[in-house]
DNA sequence: GTCTATATTATGATAGAC
DNA sequence: GTCTATCATAATATAGAC
C-alpha cells in the first residue's frame, strides 16, 4: 500500500480489481473441486477456468487446501442463506410443514447447486483434516438445527420406533441428492436431465411423499 | 509357457500363483479406487497394499484404467450374486415383498461392501468413458431388472403419481447408500459407527419404512 | 496484483535383468 | 511372474521481475 496521496486512488482500484479475481477464482476453483473432487481438480484448470494465472492461485489463497477452504466457505453461505430463512420464519406455525418446506427447497438447492453435493460426498467419505474441519465448522451446526426441528415435529414425522435422527438425516439428505449428484449417470441411465426445472419439482414431489406422506390441504406454494 | 516336460509342473504352480497374485492386487485396487477415487488412488499405494511390486500391475492388467475395470467388475459381480437370487425367488410370491426383500438386502450389500457405493458415487458424477462403460456394461442391465421389479409391484408401491421410476431408484439408491458412504462423516457428526450390525438394521428398517410403509403381518424374516 | 520462470516432488508407464 | 531401475510427464509451490 502506498502511503503518498496521488497513489490512493490506484491502491483502491487494484484492490477492487484484486477482489473481483479472488472472486473469479473461487467460483472456478468450487466448480472445479466439485467437478473432479479434491484430488481429480489441478491448480492449473482452475487458473484457466477463472483467466488468470497459476502465481495468482499462490497470492490470494496460499495454497490448493487454503482455496478449497474457501470455496466450501462459499458452497456453505449458499446454503445457509435459504435455510436459516426456513427455520427462522415465523409465518409458518406447523413444524411438520416447516420440515415439509425445508425438503421441498433443499431439492431446490441443491439442483441449482449441485456442487454442493458433490463437495460434501468427496470430502465425507474419508478420514483427514479436510473431512474434520468442514464437519466441525459447516455441517455440525447444521445438523443440530435440522435435529431441533425434527425433534419439534416429533412423533408426526412417521419415524419408526427407536430411528435416532441421524438415519432420517443421511436418508433425507441421499433422497434429495443422488440424482443430481448423479447427473451425468442419470442422464444416460435414463435419458433425463435431471437438472431440468420439470425434473426438480417431480424430484421434490416424490421425496416429500415418501418422507412425510401427502401434503396435509393447506400445504401449497 | 515351456513346452518340455519336466516344466508343465512348474509352469502350474507359476500360473496359480499368479492369478493368486492377481486377486490380491484387484482386491488392494478396489479398496484404493474406493476409499481414494480414481484419481485419488495410485498405483504405487496398490501395489504396496498388495504386497507387491509396481512392475507387476502392468504386468496383470496393463494399466491403472485397466486395473481400475477390472475392480469394478469384481465389486459388480459381488452385487449380483445376491440380488439375481431375489429376483429370481420363486419362494415369493409377492412383488411388493419382493421389492422389501431387495431393499433389506441392499441396505446389507452396501453395509458390508461400502466400496460399491464409494465407487459409484466416484464415477456418476462426472461424464467420460469410464462413466459410460460402467453405465452401459453394469448398470443399465441392473436397472432394467429393477424397474421391472417395479412395474409388477405397480400400484401397491405409493408412488405419487406421474414420477417416472428413476425418480424412485435415486431416492431409494441415495436413501440405501449415503450413510454408509460417509461413513467418516458420520462416526464424526453423530458419534456413531454405521457399519455396525445394529445401526445398519436400523437403517434398513427406517429404509423400509419410509418407502414401503409399515410391514405387512407375512413379512418377516 | 499480476505475470514468467523454475524448483521439487510424485505419478503412470516402460525396459530389461532374473 | 516378479523385481529393479528409469523415463516422461504433470502436479504444487516458490522466487523474483514488472
Amino acid at each position: 500500500m502506498s502511503s503518498n496521496p496521488e497513489n490512493i486512488a490506484a491502491d483502491r482500484a487494484a484492490a477492487e480489481a484484486g477482489s473481483e479475481t479472488r472472486d473469479r477464482i473461487l467460483q472456478a476453483a468450487l466448480q472445479a473441486f466439485a467437478a473432479q473432487g479434491f484430488d481429480g481438480a489441478t491448480t492449473r484448470q482452475i487458473a484457466d477456468a477463472a483467466g488468470v494465472n497459476l502465481g495468482l492461485l499462490q497470492y490470494h489463497f496460499g495454497g490448493k487446501e487454503k482455496l478449497w477452504r474457501a470455496a466450501v466457505e462459499l458452497a456453505f453461505s449458499r446454503l445457509r442463506a435459504g435455510l436459516t430463512q426456513i427455520l427462522a420464519d415465523e409465518s409458518v406455525v406447523d413444524d411438520l410443514e416447516r420440515v415439509r418446506l425445508v425438503i421441498r427447497d433443499h431439492v431446490r438447492f441443491v439442483a441449482h447447486n449441485p456442487e454442493f453435493v458433490r463437495i460434501m460426498h468427496d470430502v465425507g467419505k474419508r478420514p483427514g483434516p479436510r473431512m474434520e474441519w468442514l464437519v466441525d465448522t459447516h455441517v455440525a451446526p447444521l445438523y443440530r438445527g435440522i435435529v431441533e426441528l425434527l425433534e419439534r415435529a416429533g412423533h408426526r414425522l412417521r419415524l419408526p420406533d427407536d430411528v435416532p435422527p441421524i438415519h432420517f438425516h443421511y436418508i433425507l439428505a441421499g433422497a434429495v441428492g443422488l440424482i443430481f449428484h448423479q447427473s451425468e449417470e442419470c442422464k444416460r441411465l435414463a435419458g433425463i436431465d435431471p437438472f431440468e426445472d420439470a425434473h426438480i419439482e417431480t424430484h421434490a414431489r416424490a421425496v416429500e411423499h415418501f418422507l412425510l406422506g401427502p401434503p396435509t390441504q393447506e400445504a401449497n406454494s
